[in-house]
DNA sequence: GGGTGGTTGTCATAGAGGTGTCATGTAAGC
DNA sequence: GCTTACATGACACCTCTATGACAACCACCC
């Protein structure tokens, strides 16, 4: 396990109206968090890739893009898929939209907050998010998960895998021996609040299957019936 | 076998003041929740007994107990300790909220609050904390069982059990030394208003026997004739 | 622009595996 | 010995999971 100490943790905050990127920089700092601040799209692009937050703070109406879009570009780069995003929101945009389309964020606060609301919430999603940081390197018995490189291997020999299958793998190897349902699946490792169907994730634990068959590391992959899939090195 | 869907599950509120109360209920009943309500904690307790509700919503300010006082008691008792609390805040008291997460509740909500978002964060907690139940590890002379995984174990071997053995087993490893009829043992591992003959019990007494028997466990399920079966460590 | 190779979500279908009920065998209590 | 209650094996039914195929989509390159 990572530092416990959720101090000394990198937000990145994405917003563009100043005062209230004040605000919450004043409530993060007092907080012993990191903060760094983007007023757009493209410079939170840059923050990313130059200072890899270990989370995202940010508002729901950007100029230019939507949040939802920015979420759904975020996600689909490996770069940042890992990291968890919180979504500000005003009351008046709460409603359907927000939560109805294809976000992926992993909690939304709602303005106006108070900011021991926020820092709440901020920990509350690192404390779920935080096992299996993302730059991590995990290794059960031989399989190996480099999250620098992104690369995974069995033994010598590397494994190809697409990129919902390495964070699929990822979320497994950093919790282990645990049971997850289809559902919890979906939220973890596609991002919360996507309309997918559950039966979908029975298609990527078979092609996660399938690419670590050739090394029988499949048997890490156990479905336990009526409940969901749980990865475990021991045997079922 | 009962759906899992999360429409359905039962919610029980908490809460004193009657116009809340109303408000929460027409919002959970309309996202096809089923409703029960408490205005103390005496109720809630009677109510928690008696439902069995997969997810609590509680205010803050009870009479009597504080709010965060009955979540400590509630996960104290093994009936309740696995059921996932909202609490629900007053933005005044919102000194509080921040210790509301360390307290043991899963989520809270700050008043005023829109049914949408009410409705978002009890379905967010339900997916988070949906399968298996109770995480609790248990164990009785060698038998294990490990609730995170969902795993049974006799010594270092694997005790392969169906769903249904597994939440009887785990329903009788929480409750030893003490006789159950088939009915209560219907009510509490099938589900309350379950169409099932009561000699269905025997059946899956005799599969979770032969699970253990291997291992010699199969002497901790006993028979109590006339009365219904008793989950013991001791001597029949 | 139009391929091209790779990835993703969904569906249909096949296949395990689990469930509840019954018929029959066996033990307990009187 | 007789009655009653439980144990056990078999079985038809049904739910849940595995798998292969496919169309939509994307990034990248010509």
């Amino acid at each position: 396990m990572t530092k416990l100490t959720m101090q000394h943790k990198h937000i990145l905050v994405v917003e563009d109206e100043a005062p209230i990127r004040d605000m919450i920089r004043f409530a993060l700092e007092r907080s012993e968090f990191h903060v760094h601040e983007a007023e757009d799209a493209q410079s939170a692009r840059l923050a990313i890739a130059d200072q890899r937050p270990d989370l995202i703070l940010m508002d729901w109406m950007l100029p230019g893009v939507s949040g939802a879009e920015f979420v759904r570009e975020l996600r689909r780069d490996s770069l940042s898929s890992a990291i968890p995003v919180i979504m500000v929101t005003a009351r008046v945009e709460e409603d359907d939209r927000v939560r109805g389309l294809n976000i992926g964020c992993d909690d939304y606060i709602v303005k106006p907050f108070s900011s021991s609301e926020l820092v709440a919430r901020v920990r509350a999603v690192l404390r779920r998010t935080l096992p299996g940081g993302e730059a991590e390197t995990l290794e059960v018995d031989g399989l190996r998960l480099d999250g620098a490189s992104q690369r995974v291997s069995a033994g010598d020999d590397p494994v190809r895998l697409g990129p919902t299958e390495y964070r699929l793998l990822r979320f497994f190897m950093s919790n282990p021996e645990r049971v997850y349902s289809r559902e919890q699946m979906l939220d973890r490792v596609w991002g919360q609040n996507v309309f997918v169907e559950e039966r979908t994730v029975d298609v990527h634990i078979r092609r996660l299957r399938k690419a670590l068959a050739p090394f029988g590391f499949d048997r890490f992959i156990q479905t336990v019936r009526g409940s969901g899939y749980r990865f475990s090195s021991r045997a079922g």
